[in-house]
DNA sequence: ACCTCTTTTGACCTTCTTTGACTATAATTA
DNA sequence: TAATTATAGTCAAAGAAGGTCAAAAGAGGT
């Protein structure tokens, strides 16, 4: 791991798993600490590496008792999942976007590794050759119809 | 050796070679020092020496913790089939041909029956939603790309 | 010499990370 | 209730990489 960021991410990872794979409650005061750095780079990893499109819940309480809850979102139902994703697309993705969401399905193993890149491929800025916002909407279009079919060849 | 790409070349290859053989990761600006050049030569380096024909991966990442991350891939006899698709391919597909195309992979084991679908699900008509003739090149485009990752994602 | 191809350089661009000042909210205490 | 304390959030600037592109320089061939 070469920076901050990365490696407050797989500590934060590694805490999910710990408890159960599900939730883990920080205080980012706590945290920074322990990895010596200021409180709001807690809000960067959380901003970039736990959102919605990466399969994250994220909720907190400011104040005394404060506390960051991180919660991963449930993929025991695929077709339920899936739904999630389509829904998070909607008309239109950002490349950004369109990359953590592949990265989620790879994660909870929907897709492997290969089926990743081909779609990434599929998606990518320079592949879909268009101004936006058509791209973003293309882009869209494409993950969806590709989540269909995903959804579709599991049974 | 010449010159200064050449042995910069030699160098990462070297690199890889001791890793045990598969890939190496890089600090630009480090190598840049080493060899007293400009960083952009790295570039050129590898824009010209380690690109996917040459039978490598590249990877980067920007800003803190950056890096250049280079792996070797092998590759067989599939390039050549593969090559001959890109060339069928050309500059725009009809649905038709590119469903023969992706048919083709499939049999030929190139792809499996799911990412068949995937990559059939990301070109059809009512996925890209343009107007012909740009939907046949933006058809080509994906083809191409999903093509080149299928090609160098063999590990 | 002249032409072409490759290499070298550097100015400028884009992306990602780190930091800190300022803000917002909740709990506790006076 | 008001003030204080304890948390977390936001945002923008600074910092840290790597990327691009085109001009200049060099090497070979005719």
């Amino acid at each position: 791991m070469r920076n901050m960021s990365d490696i407050i991410e797989q500590y934060l990872k590694q805490l999910i798993q710990d408890s159960g794979g599900e939730v883990v409650e920080i205080k980012r005061a706590h945290i920074a600490e322990k990895f010596d750095c200021v409180p709001s780079q807690l809000n960067y990893v959380i901003k970039t590496r736990f959102t919605n499109e990466h399969g994250y819940t994220v909720e907190s309480k400011r104040g005394g008792g404060g506390y960051i809850r991180i919660t991963k979102v449930e993929t025991h139902s695929k077709s339920e999942y899936l739904a999630h994703l389509k829904k998070l697309i909607g008309d239109g993705v950002s490349e950004q976007n369109a990359n953590r969401i592949i990265q989620s399905m790879f994660e909870n193993e929907v897709i492997t590794i290969k089926e990743a890149k081909i779609i990434n491929a599929a998606v990518e800025r320079e592949t879909l050759m268009l101004e936006l916002p058509y791209r973003d909407t293309l882009r869209a279009s494409i993950l969806r119809r590709v989540i269909d079919v995903i959804l579709y060849s599991e049974e």
